[in-house]
RNA sequence: GGUGGAGUGGCCGAGAGGCGAGGCAGCGGCCUGCAAAGCCGUGUACACGGGUUCGAAUCCCGUCUUCACCU
């Protein structure tokens, strides 16, 4: 084969899951066996199993799966930590004489895993102290501080983007080099295929509605309360759309319908932005959601091969 | 039937004679260590019909709808 690895993207509630265990038993059967990387970066937690969609760990059982459950939601993540396990995941799959596939809508953290990205190091004092003068200074002040060091980076990046902002100042400092404040053109740390499954907005919409209605079915709430006695989210699993809500609702902050309605305007976005992202991507095969989909990823794969 | 109030873009919501409030959603885009995050762009709406005025979402008259109270 010409490529090394596989790769299942597309928006959220699009079908990635389902597809990947099809797909990987059609590849098993024309006798290419295929293990399974979690590419979701909410999916890493552990325990928080309603909200993210995922599969039970007897529907995780086929293929091997990788990376899930591999934090406890105290735990804080990063894109870099995410390359470093998956890539190191792939190797020992590769190993074993078998095709990688990644599954999962995290651009960023694909991108890291899938593309020839080498991050700038970081300082957790550095960043505080920034965040600290940005939070005194104001957003304008510290732009202007990073036009005069960098301003190519300055006119990329928007004063009102603090976080990127601050990255920059943190990168600058600690390195004494500019900051690579755009994206290169993409290319791929091993031969890939990405697979991306399309679904229509409209489809797509009302997927994510009755998937949050089926969240608070199935009680995210309560896990939410469950997970909450051993421990406080880290500020990256909070950010997990649907927990939030729900431990807003816990607090009394939210109604349920306002945490339902919250949660999934914010799950629209999400998809929207999903799409922009893979979009742009030009090294993406589309399969239509409307057509048999492991006909056509078997084609892609035939294409690619 | 009477009296008083209210009618603003998909929703919320300011404005009270001339300067396209704003927020949310939607749509498009950006994205090198928090990325399910963060950020940018994008809508000339003022219930309807008349009138006053150089100019009206804002003033006047009428109609309709709606809310409250009264009979």
């Amino acid at each position: 084969m010409s490529f090394s690895l596989l790769a299942v993207v597309g928006p959220t509630a699009s079908g990635k899951t389902s597809l990947a265990l099809e797909l990987a038993a059609a590849l098993e059967n024309s006798g290419q066996p295929v293990e399974i990387i979690n590419a979701d970066a909410m999916q890493l937690y552990a325990g928080m199993d309603i909200g993210t969609a995922k599969l039970s760990i007897a529907e995780r059982s086929s293929p091997n799966h990788h990376l899930f459950d591999i934090l406890t939601p105290a735990q804080e993540m990063t894109a870099v930590e995410y390359q470093r396990v998956a890539r190191e995941t792939c190797l020992e799959i590769i190993g074993r004489g078998k095709l990688p596939m990644f599954v999962g809508g995290s651009m960023f953290y694909l991108a890291a895993a899938l593309d020839q990205l080498d991050f700038a190091p970081t300082d957790g004092e550095v960043r505080l102290r920034l965040e600290q003068e940005f939070s005194s200074a104001g957003a304008l002040v510290m732009h202007e501080r990073l036009r005069k060091l960098d301003p190519v980076t300055a006119d990329k990046i928007p004063a009102q983007n603090v976080r990127r902002v601050i990255r920059a100042l943190e990168v600058i400092e600690i390195t004494g080099e500019s900051y690579a404040s755009t994206l290169p053109e993409p290319r791929y740390w091993k031969p890939a295929l990405q697979i991306g499954l399309a679904v229509e907005r409209e489809e797509l919409k009302r997927r994510i509605l009755l998937r949050v209605e089926a969240m608070w079915r199935q009680g995210i709430v309560d896990e939410v309360h469950q997970l909450l006695k051993q421990g406080e989210f880290s500020k990256t699993a909070k950010m997990a759309i649907g927990y939030k809500q729900a431990i807003d609702q816990l607090n009394g902050e939210l109604t349920q319908a306002e945490a339902m309605a919250e949660t999934v305007a914010l799950t629209n976005r999400y998809a929207r932005r999903q799409m922009s992202w893979f979009r742009r991507d030009k090294r993406i095969g589309w399969i239509s959601d409307n057509e048999p989909l492991i006909p056509q990823a078997m084609n892609l794969i035939r294409l690619g091969a």
